[in-house]
DNA sequence: GTCTATAATAGGATAGAC
DNA sequence: GTCTATCCTATTATAGAC
């Protein structure tokens, strides 16, 4: 990579930036190149098959970030109320509080939506199922615990969609602040 | 319009389908041309600024089709339960059991989120507007009522980013049904 | 591993005939 | 109101020097 610039983490790490602002279809040799510091050429040497590539690099570093940052620690030890509190303030980062798109989301819209259909896949599985584990650490049965998980992603990405179309993040700040408690409750449904 | 193939309404409604699949960015004109059945001048004899323009009235169409489907039902007589019932068959049956990408998700990302977002934002809004009518109706607090409208709309978008995401329809419909019930649940949050 | 230069194509948009 | 033809620009992609 640029010889002492940017390493290959960081380069993959501001394509990430350009997809989840503009999308698949909206991300451009010319802006990515442009955030990443290298020529199209140079992008070319590393992601051979172009755009396609890039994202694919994109979707394998996010599932390493999201592996560290909130799966495992939705799996690992400690209370589960803990862990998914600590879930609820990770995703909140890193949507900065509702101003910022979601990959996967971008992604599963527009033409790429059957591009990268298994890697999509796997990695909405691989939270729902980190989330599940968790909630049947907390004494919530195995098919409740997945329909919650599930429903708990949707609500994240639902609400990034809407405080983005209402322009006003506090929809985003209130799901996530209800989401831990609403993932908890006494089983009744 | 074609003097005698398809009605302005059509052509629109056409347009509709493929910023819904495609997105804004990945609308080409081709394909809207390809769409409609009507050339690319053609298309701009209707539409002078393009796509923009394209999408503008495809947010005007499908506001007055929500109105009339949607919005107007939930407001209208009836008991608050039949109308909120109504509200998702409708809703299943317009994005097909969730086959279909929403036109606004859609919109809101990509490049294309800052260009509409006074009407996408009105949309959103009258939605939920509507939608806590209802729910008022039904003896729910404004303020809750507000609420709880707001996370039906977040949990259809969000449904409908993770069925396609999972490429799993199921989550959509299970979403639909459990989503009158919640509404109107006796209020504890 | 990066760059400049260049090609090839697709996309958006317009002119003018009918 | 629609079409064919054309234009211009952006976009994707490659060749080849350093």
């Amino acid at each position: 990579m640029p010889a002492a610039l940017l390493s290959r983490e960081e380069v993959v790490e501001r394509l990430m930036q350009v997809v989840r602002r503009y999308g698949y279809d909206g991300a451009s040799l010319a802006e990515l190149s442009r955030a990443t510091g290298l020529g199209k050429s140079s992008l070319y040497h590393h992601f051979p098959n172009g755009k396609d590539d890039m994202v694919r690099a994109v979707l394998e570093h996010l599932a390493q970030q999201l592996r560290a940052a909130v799966f495992d620690p939705l799996r690992g030890p400690g209370p589960a109320r803990q862990r998914i509190d600590r879930m609820a303030k990770t995703v909140d980062e890193y949507y900065r509080g509702g101003r910022e798109s979601c990959v996967l989301g971008n992604l599963v819209l527009g033409t790429s939506r059957t591009r990268f259909r298994a890697q999509l896949r796997a990695l909405f599985d691989e939270w729902i199922e980190a989330l599940a584990a968790a909630l049947r650490d907390a004494g919530i049965p195995r098919a409740t615990a997945r329909m919650r998980a599930e429903e708990a992603v949707m609500r994240i990405e639902g609400a990034l969609i809407l405080a983005s179309g209402m322009d006003d993040v506090s929809l985003f700040g209130r799901t996530l602040k209800r989401l831990p408690a609403d993932l908890l409750a006494p089983s009744n449904r």
